[in-house]
DNA sequence: CAGTGGTCTAGACCACGTT
DNA sequence: ACGTGGTCTAGACCACTGT
């Protein structure tokens, strides 16, 4: 039902972002599942499948899940991780290996330029920035800066972190803020002396760092991250992959 | 029209698929779209939302892209880059700068294991491996080193890919082979000393390591690769990001 | 203007998981 | 048996592109 002349978006758009909304302020749990296509259709006086495109956009962004015959849920509270499939530890066409996370610090600090512009806030601004080790089978793999605006998450510190679970996990259930990834870049790098030394690896030695930047469901920056992953395994030289003729 | 009671597939499956085979054939150049979605319907003995379905599937795996107005057309014969936009030369948020591409050698070698995993051929086959180097701005970026059975590109050289422009233009225009990328994934790693003469860089300095298997439109692997790439811009220290409170 | 893809609707039936 | 999402159809109108 388009009864709007001025709209410029296109309704199953404007489903998306009153779905958006209503993730992100908790409305669903991740066990329990939302309303039926026909129930949304209803409720907000479109058709089923208007509903069904912008369920399946979320779906694409991974945002909901669905399952058929059980229902479409929220994907679950996003992990500290990520969506690093790319990056190791682990074989090419293997599976993924669990990784266990450990909270190192939660302090603060200033901006510098970089992230101030990432997070849209003025230059010199008060941060929390938090420190993760993440292992894999006790072996450290990968070690997280994430830095998120003070003024917007007074009170955190480490004990909420611990309890909750994760960075993302505290920023929902202290501050109701339902996060998703909204870039990630790669990029390899010598290991800094003093990473090094929290990750208990060798100073210098190449490490992929991947910086991410991290939104609420309403699109407004609310973490920039910088992580530091041991890959493992080097890469092949090409005398061991194969033999000339 | 679905008359057929054996069928395991979704119709649009299988649209999808007899797209892939025609598009794999070259049946449309890059420039002449396809027939519109309700020549196609009619066709295949579909419905044109079933067409739709299928070719938007193909717009989101990068097979296609469509143009309101204009109609739906076969995305350029991959370039070799392929799709690693995660990986700079660049800045986070910065856009793209094209990258060049030199052909360095085609050569004949034997499979190693993993590649003739990838691959599945045998071990030991002959393949051929050839090496590409990207420049930006005329500074080196990256070496690729693709591997492919030189039985089902016999007669492939050097000219051949310096005229058509590329590994995967080769493909196409002299083998009729039309690709799509199948997975891609990175890890860091120290530059071996050979490719580090090649590339014309410091030996042991990090480099992004990024694994490539490419399939042809049928699903068939039809190419290995590794790409070494410089990324530049080293990571942030803590220290350079911020100041502690 | 004609023709294309983009959006939206309405209704049907199927496949799956729960009850 | 019931309700969910998944597929498929048919028809309408809009927005954009080229002539």
């Amino acid at each position: 039902m388009n009864t709007n002349p001025l709209r410029r978006q296109p309704l199953y758009a404007q489903i998306k972002s009153r779905l958006l909304l209503r993730i992100g302020a908790g409305e669903w749990s991740s066990t329990e599942p939302l309303p039926s296509e026909w129930e949304l259709a209803s409720e907000m006086a479109v058709s089923q499948g208007t509903v069904r495109k912008a369920l399946n956009d979320l779906v694409a962004a991974g945002v909901l899940f669905r399952q058929q015959g059980r229902g479409t849920f929220v994907a679950d509270p996003v992990d500290d991780w990520g969506r690093a499939a790319l990056v190791f530890p682990g074989d090419f066409e293997g599976k993924p290996e669990p990784l266990a996370q450990e909270l190192l610090s939660c302090s603060r600090v200033h901006a510098g330029e970089d992230v101030a512009r990432a997070l849209q806030i003025r230059r010199g601004a008060p941060l929390f920035r938090v420190r993760l080790l993440w292992r894999q089978r006790s072996q450290v793999a990968a070690l997280d800066d994430a830095y998120l605006p003070e003024e917007a998450f007074e009170g955190m510190d480490a004990r909420w972190i611990r309890q909750s679970g994760g960075v993302y996990a505290t920023l929902q259930r202290r501050f109701g803020v339902r996060v998703r990834i909204g870039s990630e870049q790669m990029q390899a790098a010598s290991l800094p002396r003093e990473e090094a030394g929290m990750l208990g690896a060798m100073a210098e030695q190449p490490v992929l760092v991947v910086l991410r930047l991290t939104h609420s469901m309403d699109g407004m920056p609310v973490e920039w991250r910088q992580r530091f992953c041991l890959t493992g395994k080097s890469a092949y030289s090409c005398g061991a992959l194969c033999a000339a003729v």
